[in-house]
DNA sequence: CATAGCTCCTGACCGC
DNA sequence: TGCGGTCAGGAGCTAT
């Protein structure tokens, strides 16, 4: 599924090309997580800018359709791929397929929204801090790579949440981009047992987690943003960039550290795979 | 306010 | 080979 690494590299895929793009027309498919927000119509005309991304979101700026004083306003599009989502901007596209739900059409070719399972979402904003898309990007914790998130404020944050440290990360109200697959990996990486209460981590550990999470997350962007598990199965890519995953869906599987077999526990509705030995409370 | 559980959806997988 | 059941999972929403 798409984590932070898989939609930043997303995004470095056509930000250039589709910057300065002029939209020419919107194809609906299949409901998403929410309505656009918009009449379609409205966004003809109007010029792309350069797509950023806060989490795993993605912002893609229209400006104004100066011809038409109803549209006089800018704007953009909150872009979310769930967890089956991709992206891709093509100068010649097919016809939609079955799982084809969002096609912004630009005179430089079109960008597709493909999401089997519809749990991602295009959603209009006046503003990233406007609207629908403030409202979703208001609860987000700090960028993983920002400066700000280091040791001091992970130790402060997680000292006021009592929930194991997973899923004080999972939550995304403290750092962003640590899924499932990179919380349990980076929590491997870091030597924590991911049943321990947050704050009962201590500064030192949690300056380690920190660097955990970073790594984990760099490492996979470096290897082009290959979420570790099926990547290959749900965009097609060959397996060289598979990046090895440490106990992600590798319960029972020797623990590539001390040969352990890797646990599997439920958190939150969602499996977390650990190492009992190499991790501790 | 913090936390726990529910929910959306469909492809993959499993046992028969 | 086909079929029904089960599961995964991002993250907002609701209930407690």
């Amino acid at each position: 599924m798409p984590e932070l690494p898989e939609v930043e590299v997303t995004r470095q895929s056509f930000s250039e090309r589709i910057d300065g793009a002029v939209v020419r027309g919107v194809r609906l498919g299949k409901p998403l997580r929410w309505p656009l927000g918009i009449e379609p119509t409205r966004l003809v005309d109007r010029p792309v800018g350069a797509v950023t991304r806060r989490g795993k979101y993605l912002w893609l700026p229209l400006g104004a359709a100066n011809h038409r004083a109803s549209d006089a306003d800018a704007g953009g599009l909150l872009l979310h791929l769930g967890m089956s989502g991709s992206l891709a901007f093509n100068v010649a596209a097919d016809a939609p397929g079955a799982h084809d739900h969002f096609d912004l059409v630009t005179d430089r070719g079109t960008l597709r929204l493909t999401d089997p399972r519809r749990f991602g979402a295009v959603v209009w904003s006046a503003s990233q801090d406007e609207g629908m898309a403030a409202k979703l990007l208001s609860t987000l914790g700090l960028e993983p790579f920002d400066d700000s998130f280091n040791g001091p404020y992970l130790h402060a944050a997680l000292k006021r949440r009592r929930v194991a440290v997973k899923l004080a990360l999972l939550g995304g109200d403290i750092v962003v981009g640590a899924g499932n697959i990179y919380a349990c990996e980076a929590l491997f990486s870091a030597g924590i047992d991911p049943r321990t209460r947050s704050d009962r981590i201590s500064r030192p550990r949690c300056e380690r987690l920190m660097q955990a999470i970073r790594r984990t997350l760099q490492e996979a962007l470096a290897l082009g943003g290959s979420t570790l598990r099926d990547f290959r199965d749900a965009h097609g890519m060959a397996g060289q960039f598979q990046l090895q995953a440490h106990v992600y869906g590798r319960a029972g599987g020797p623990c590539h550290v001390c040969a352990t077999p890797v646990r599997r526990i439920v958190q939150g509705q969602r499996s977390t795979f650990f190492c009992p030995s190499c991790q501790k409370r």
